[in-house]
DNA sequence: TAAATAGTGTCTCTGAGACACTATAAG
DNA sequence: CTTATAGTGTCTCAGAGACACTATTTA
């Protein structure tokens, strides 16, 4: 190790260029779903949004960037994280993950700048609230798709992608489609979120291998009520649907099987 | 965002606390094996083990660390991880990847150091030279259980025991295995490596799912020689086997099948 | 009765899992 | 002939995949 200081004492004194900052960015992700139909009950239509908030000041003044501040010597990274998450949704208790950290040279204008980037999935209905609130403010929600149309800020444009492929990867091989869930669910509402982040995600047979097969059976269960009847929805459809919720069990996957 | 700073003009007296640092740790893995039976041809015994050096200075002089050093402004963390792994093991080309971030208040009594944790796998046959010549130095290479057993410098021990779940994580569901084997390899090393660093790893009829499976078909391949003779080894083998080479083919997994 | 979603019947073929068995070569 | 590793034969049953079909309710 190559260490700037060689003891103690003299340690006060650093000679060694230190950087500027260490930020926190979050990609907030949600899954926001619309009517479709307003005739006849139906499947909504569902969109993978990410929460954007415009730049009042230098650098990148009026541009879209994501959420995030600096963090502060007495915390961790992901509790100032934590922090930016709570302060631009309002919301706590969400599935938050570390997954990158930026540090390309010259990718912030202020300086040296360290960026740890964080994803979290955020319910819409933990939203709603919040949404009426900004509409027009300078915290807006974007599809994905527009994000990436935009001209960020900073290197936002790559980290947005990071993000999304991290997602992409977690909803096929781990159970955080429930973070876009209500804790009871339909078969075809799971397989709508799968969708509406994986987008070329399809599977013939999507129910039987999600309930029948006895390898995936910890995954979901189906829900009763308190008389033991299987509890059933019919908010999307004529016929009323079996509700399912998650059970507390990862799957683990092998590619060795 | 809250910025610290308001405009380009006013940025260079930074009015906040900056981080004293970001280093890089490195949990550099490799497996040794070491002949078991002299009389007999047989397999070898196998260790995962992880490079550690010996601090010279304050703090923790004297105590076993994890090898790394701090970033500069004018690179990457990567690249910066990069380099140390370079001067520690004297290779490069090895696969390498950031896992994750270091940041709890106090983790590092020379002030407010922010570290990015990578693993490395290293092939035992790029390290062989290295070995004899720092034998007796302040670099060495000790068991994994070993090396959590020892009081490690800063919170490495932390960093270790997560490396280690992410390689077992990875071995499990990527085709890293490939990092500890020769190019052409056996069945058997290749079982002997995955149990090697997944302990529990047992999988009858592992011959048969890796090989005349369809679905994993993509994996591996076997090698042949210049006449389309099939290659066979007997090295650890009165039998000769039949050599192996991974394909440039990641399987893609799936909780939804 | 048409529309929209929910769910089943049935067939085929892959492949996981178990376990006993054979194959090869060296000491 | 024993030992150590390599590899096959064979049976069973789960389950992936395809696709047509039925079920339920409401506008």
């Amino acid at each position: 190790m190559n260490d700037p200081i060689e003891n103690e004492v003299n340690y006060t004194a650093n000679k060694y260029r230190t950087p500027d900052g260490a930020p926190a960015d979050i990609v907030i992700f949600t899954i926001t779903s619309t009517e479709r139909n307003a005739a006849k009950k139906s499947l909504p239509h569902r969109e993978l949004q990410v929460l954007l908030i415009q730049r009042k000041h230098w650098p990148y003044e009026g541009q879209w960037a994501l959420p995030g501040g600096f963090s502060q010597e007495s915390e961790t990274i992901y509790e100032s994280a934590k922090r930016e998450l709570a302060e631009e949704t309002g919301v706590a208790n969400v599935h938050m993950e570390y997954f990158n950290v930026y540090s390309t040279p010259g990718r912030d204008p202020r300086g040296w700048m360290i960026s740890h980037a964080f994803f979290a999935l955020v319910n819409e209905s933990l939203l709603l609230n919040r949404r009426a609130a900004d509409d027009a403010a300078d915290v807006r929600l974007f599809t994905v798709e527009e994000a990436l149309k935009m001209d960020l800020a900073f290197d936002h444009e790559l980290i947005v992608k990071d993000a999304l492929h991290q997602i992409q990867q977690k909803m096929r091989t781990t159970t955080i489609a429930k973070e876009f869930l209500p804790s009871e669910f339909t078969i075809s509402e799971l397989y709508q979120v799968i969708q509406t982040v994986v987008l070329d995600f399809e599977e013939s047979n999507f129910v039987r291998k999600i309930t029948s097969t006895q390898s995936r059976k910890g995954i979901i269960e189906e829900v009763r009520d308190l008389h033991g009847n299987l509890k059933m929805s019919n908010r999307y459809s004529q016929r009323a649907a079996q509700l399912y919720r998650f059970n507390d069990y990862e799957p683990q996957l092998s590619i060795y099987s």
